[in-house]
DNA sequence: TATTGTTATACTCTATAACTATA
DNA sequence: TATAGTTATAGAGTATAACAATA
């Protein structure tokens, strides 16, 4: 929604800014091949030891989008499912010597586009830019005011 | 996607603020019966005489989801469409009585939920978090990078 | 009984294509 | 030939339900 009147419209601004600069980092990752999703998951799951379920939901997203996730990153042969040692149910993340790599070289992508992104701007105004979504990231808007449920039927028995 | 490391994480701060203000001000506006849409287009359409197309082009939406936009709104008695008296082939979305009422008290509600968003900062972290947004809006984050375009068959005859 | 991961699929959203009337 | 608006629908994205294996 473009901004209609004089007054600030913070959410055109913050809309906006976010999408363009999902677009720009979704084409920066697409040169090596990772969505932004897969990025999110080899870098977490380097971090330590961690199931499907654990990945979903630091990347804040449903098991069942991690399964396609985690699809795309073994075909790539970044990352592979292997059992648990502790619960025959859950399978840990393990990211191959190659999406390790292919990890630094990502990371080293985000930080690129998010410094030149606030490189943009006098280096003050990023400062209390950066400090202010902080805050209202940890507060006044925190959490999503969750919409009411649509009504789902039960899928076809096969 | 979480913050992953102690490096500001600018998409997230992004992604995370609008969506939530999106979920703040969706559930505020639901509450006369508008969607951020619908209030887009009324506002618009108070301002001047103006063709779906015109409208479709301000709220940064397809002409299709203009048609599904406008017909929420004529379904509401908020709007209607007329004809162009210069150009047969279009329309001009006329605003009602109720529908001028109506987006007053939706604009209340928009800025309402802005400032309670804004409010929440001190009043110069504010201030320069809007001139910074604004300056990105305009500046390295003013326009998307577009995707690679997804092939689309032809539709099937009926 | 509850949970992990999987598959199948329903639903939403939006854009594309084709069409009619008009320019 | 090009444009405004409409309809039908394709496609992406994602969440829900059901299920098997295990806790």
């Amino acid at each position: 929604m473009a901004p209609s009147r004089d007054e600030p419209d913070l959410s055109f601004l913050l809309d906006h800014s976010s999408h363009v600069l999902r677009t720009q980092m979704a084409a920066a990752l697409a040169e090596i091949g990772l969505t932004a999703r897969m990025h999110c998951v080899l870098v977490h799951a380097l971090q330590e030891e961690r199931t499907q379920i654990q990945l979903a939901e630091l990347g804040d997203m449903d098991k069942t989008t991690m399964v396609v996730t985690l699809d795309a990153l073994e075909q790539a042969g970044l990352a592979e499912r292997r059992p648990s040692s502790t619960d025959r149910r859950a399978r840990i993340v393990a990211v191959t010597e190659k999406g390790a790599q292919v990890a630094k070289r990502s990371q080293e992508i985000v930080d690129g586009v998010h410094r030149a992104a606030l490189g943009s701007l006098p280096e003050e105004e990023a400062e209390v830019l950066v400090r202010a979504l902080n805050r209202l990231v940890t507060g006044h808007l925190a959490t999503a005011v969750e919409a009411p449920q649509p009504v789902r039927r039960a899928r076809q028995r096969g």
